[in-house]
DNA sequence: AAATCCATGTAATTAGTTACATGATTCG
DNA sequence: CGAATCATGTAACTAATTACATGGATTT
C-alpha cells in the first residue's frame, strides 16, 4: 500500500532517526540523487506511515515553536522494507528530455547543438569529479551487510552513469563536427572501447 | 509555454504527419524508449498545440465514427521547435527506485538481493541484444542534418545505457556473493576497466 | 458472434511542485 | 535588527495514470 516516496523515507530512517525537516534536506545528498520529494510531499507521507505504523515519533523540544518531532522506523517498519527491497522495481516510464532534444537535432543548427552537449557534458564531468572524489574518500569496499554498502553501490552507480552520459555526450559532439562527406565516425569505436586501446577519458 | 510533451509531439510531428492514436501507439517505438505519453493526455496536448498554431489538422474519412484527424506540424511549430531543441533541458528529479533499492540493500538477504539484481541485469540484456540488431540494421552512419540521424543517435544512447546499468548489476551481484572476509571488489576493477584487461562483456 | 484494432474524447485520481502561512532561534 | 536556519504544516496547481465512454471496421 505504501507509495515508493514512504520506501524511501523508510531507508532513510533506517538508518537514524530524523525529523521531517532532516529527511526533506536528507533528500539532498546522496538519497536525493536516486530520490527526491519536498517537505510538502513528506509530512503528509509521515503522518501515513505512522498511521500504518511503521514509523513513530518522538516530540522533542525546539528550536522553532517547540514542535519538532523526531521519527524513527519501527520493527514492522524494517520488516516492510525489508519485503520491499528484494522485489522488482515498478517499471517508470523513461522521460529524458536530452535524448528526446537528440532525436530532434536534425532540424538544428550543428553548431548551436554542440554546445547544449558541450555544457551538458561539462556538468557530467563536474558531477563524476566529486562522485569521484567522493569514492575515495572509502578506504575499504564496505561488505553488503554493512549500512555503509548502499552509499558505495549508490556511489558506484553515480559514476558509471556520468561515464556512460559522458561517452555519449562526446561522441554526440563528434558526430555533430563530422565533415558530412568524410563520413561520420561508426559508434563501436566510442561505445566499446574495451578490448583494445581507447579514447582517454 | 508549450509543454515538453508538447515538443514531443512536436518531435515526432515532424518527421510525419500522424493521428492522435499514430501518436500514442508511436509513444512506444522509438520515442517510447525517452518519453511516453497515453491518448488521454495526447489528445488535449494537440488541442493546445492546435489552439497555439504550431499544428494543424485535416479531417479524412474513418475507421470509426468518421472523425479521424491528421495532425501536421506548421512553419511555426517547426520554429518553435528548433529553438526548444537547443534549449538546455529543465532539470528532472531522479527518480530512480532500483537504486534507492541497492541503498536498502544492506538490509535484506543478500541471496534475494542477488535474485532481484539476477533479473535486472537480464532484462538489461536482451534490452541491449535487440538495440545492438537494430544498430546492426543501419548499414551507413547517419549525418546529423538527416532524419535517420535521431534514430542513430537514440539508439546509441540506449546501448551505452545499458551497457552502464549491466555493468552496475554484474558488480552488485558480484558484491552480493563476495565472501566478508576474503574482502570485496573494489569497484575500479569493474568500473575503470579501460586502460588494461578487463572482464569480458 | 466475439475479439481486436482503429479512433477520439472526458472524468477521477494520484504524484509532485510551487506558493502560502507561521514562528522561534541563531548568527552577523 | 535583519537574514538565514530550523521547523511544520496546508492550498493551489500541473503532470500523468487509470478508468469510463463511445462506436465503426476488420479479423477469427
Amino acid at each position: 500500500m505504501t507509495s515508493t516516496l514512504g520506501y524511501a523515507i523508510l531507508t532513510a530512517l533506517a538508518r537514524r532517526a530524523r525529523s521531517g525537516y532532516e529527511l526533506a534536506t536528507a533528500m539532498g545528498h546522496p538519497l536525493g540523487y536516486f530520490w527526491t520529494a519536498r517537505h510538502s510531499q513528506i509530512h503528509p507521507e509521515l503522518q501515513r506511515l505512522v498511521a500504518a505504523e511503521l514509523v513513530t515519533f518522538e516530540q522533542v523540544p525546539g528550536p522553532g515553536p517547540q514542535r519538532k518531532k523526531i521519527y524513527s522506523i519501527t520493527g514492522a517498519g524494517i520488516d516492510a522494507l525489508r519485503k520491499w527491497t528484494v522485489e522488482p522495481p515498478q517499471a517508470r516510464p523513461e522521460r529524458d528530455e536530452l535524448v528526446l532534444k537528440s532525436y530532434a537535432a536534425w532540424l538544428a543548427d550543428p553548431a548551436e547543438t554542440t554546445k547544449l552537449f558541450q555544457m551538458q557534458l561539462e556538468a557530467h564531468e563536474r558531477r563524476l569529479a566529486a562522485y569521484e572524489d567522493e569514492r575515495a574518500s572509502f578506504t575499504d569496499v564496505p561488505g553488503c551487510e554493512n549500512q555503509r554498502f548502499g552509499d558505495y553501490a549508490t556511489l558506484c552507480h553515480g559514476i558509471s552513469y556520468e561515464r556512460h552520459r559522458i561517452d555519449w555526450c562526446r561522441w554526440m559532439i563528434d558526430q555533430l563536427g563530422a565533415r558530412r562527406d568524410a563520413g561520420a565516425t561508426p559508434m563501436t569505436a566510442w561505445h566499446d572501447p574495451r578490448p583494445g586501446g581507447a579514447p582517454a577519458h
